[in-house]
DNA sequence: TTATCTACCGTGGTCTGACCACTTTTTGAA
DNA sequence: TTCAAAAAGTGGTCAGACCACGGTAGATAA
């Protein structure tokens, strides 16, 4: 009889907490917004002590999934699908992630998504689109006003798009780019041609022209990185032997 | 006099931990493998309880930033980078993300990274996927040692894009859809078709041809997509009304 | 009556210290 | 020498108390 374990309670509670969340969301009981059960009485139901449900709590809020607000609850959260806020800075600081690959990758996924976005794009979309390119031009004098609706018109092309998954992606990084993107000083001319740009795009989508749409995201945002000096540093490639810098490591694969 | 607080020692510990451990691994302290010291003397140093040590401890754990042993120790993240494991499952719960969808979105990723390895592979990157390309055609009767060589082939690729973001996307996407897609018996007919397509891919990328290499690779997923059905539900779009599944809502944009 | 302030209450945040559970290392007996 | 038992080291859980924040209802002032 090498093991008699018929039953195990243990199984981290974190983890339990986690799957019963995730049970409540799955099954409908918990919709985005709602809020939980105070800390003390959910902890009772759970029949776990307060300390292990904060845990899972923790877990869940550090992924993005559950939002806690200091004196007042605990909600699932709402809002566009996004990873966790910290999570990009904190592996960027790990693995060495550079701006400039920051913005290759929401070049490539945002390039991609305004094609599918041409594709699949509703009428609602449309009318949205064009909602945020007049509020666009309408405060082109008010660069903290101009940013928001740009910062809408990508998100509603996110929408648009119907994968839920690049948008989160991307607004993943996105949000990671924004506290540098908010100190860049933009000139009110840089402005009048990125709502242009933005108009244009815009038609691309309404008359689903998708590879159109596609060329002129990758184009709009290849201009706003050159603005703000985010390119890809010149390839010298070494003659030899590799110089490492210190986080340019190899992973080895394990 | 409103209010003299000069010393706000306040400021969520959590955060003041994630911050701490943050400065440790951008300035070299900490290196990827490297173990944290124990809970208890961390928490005297930091001069802050065991509790709100491990809360922060926690959070980075969550993000996959941090692996925790129970009875071990807890260890700074190695292995290729790759967000949160559980964080795909949990925002798909929440927002109704749908296979296809995490199919389309690794298309689109990897296909654009096979481009990118095939501008700026590396000597090193080509050898190591010539090899898996070998241990692929020399395990075709094992289902299981195959399936180790197709990962870590795809995994080589994303390496040699040079882009560690994107290759974290495309590894939380992978390892989310490895479980369903380990369940998936294919045929021996299936592995060796799919071993020279890779063979075909990988030549693309070592003799540098970017578009060639990205056609493949979309051509190879898709064809694995298809194997497994999961493809995108054909679109029957509503003639007016739209009718919401469930989880189908369209975000309000906030 | 209306506006404002203040005290209270509910909720999350932190602390303490004890004990449990898992691994690894050491010990000591066969 | 071998291997099983004990000890040590580390993360996991618990309990209960108290702190800090945000909202609100009642008291107070205009």
């Amino acid at each position: 009889m090498p093991r008699t374990k018929p039953e195990e309670p243990n199984t981290h509670r974190t983890m339990h907490v986690v799957n019963h969340i995730r049970l409540l969301i799955e099954n409908g009981t918990l919709q985005p917004g709602d809020k939980i059960p105070p800390e003390r009485e959910f902890a009772r139901t759970l029949k776990i002590s307060r300390a292990s449900l904060r845990t899972g709590i923790g877990y869940l809020a550090a992924m993005g999934v559950m939002k806690i607000r200091h004196g007042v609850g605990t909600f699932v959260a709402d809002g566009p699908p996004e990873f966790g806020k910290a999570s990009l800075s904190l592996m960027g600081a790990l693995h060495g992630f550079q701006t400039w690959q920051m913005f290759e990758a929401r070049i490539i996924l945002e390039s991609q998504l305004a094609a599918l976005a041409a594709e699949r794009g509703k009428e609602e979309h449309h009318a949205a689109l064009a909602e945020q390119v007049a509020e666009m031009f309408a405060s082109l004098d008010n660069p903290g006003e101009y940013l928001i609706h740009d910062l809408l018109f990508h998100r509603i092309i996110s929408q648009a798009s119907g994968n839920p998954i690049l948008a989160a992606l991307i607004e993943t990084i996105t949000s990671a780019l924004y506290d540098k993107r908010r100190k860049t000083v933009e000139r009110s001319t840089d402005r009048r041609e990125s709502a242009e740009m933005h108009r244009e795009i815009y038609r691309a989508i309404r008359t689903r022209k998708p590879l159109e749409a596609r060329k002129l995201m990758e184009q709009h945002l290849r201009m706003a990185q050159t603005a703000q000096g985010l390119e890809r540093p010149t390839e010298r490639r070494a003659p030899a032997g590799l110089v490492k810098s210190k986080q340019a490591k190899l992973e080895p694969v394990s």
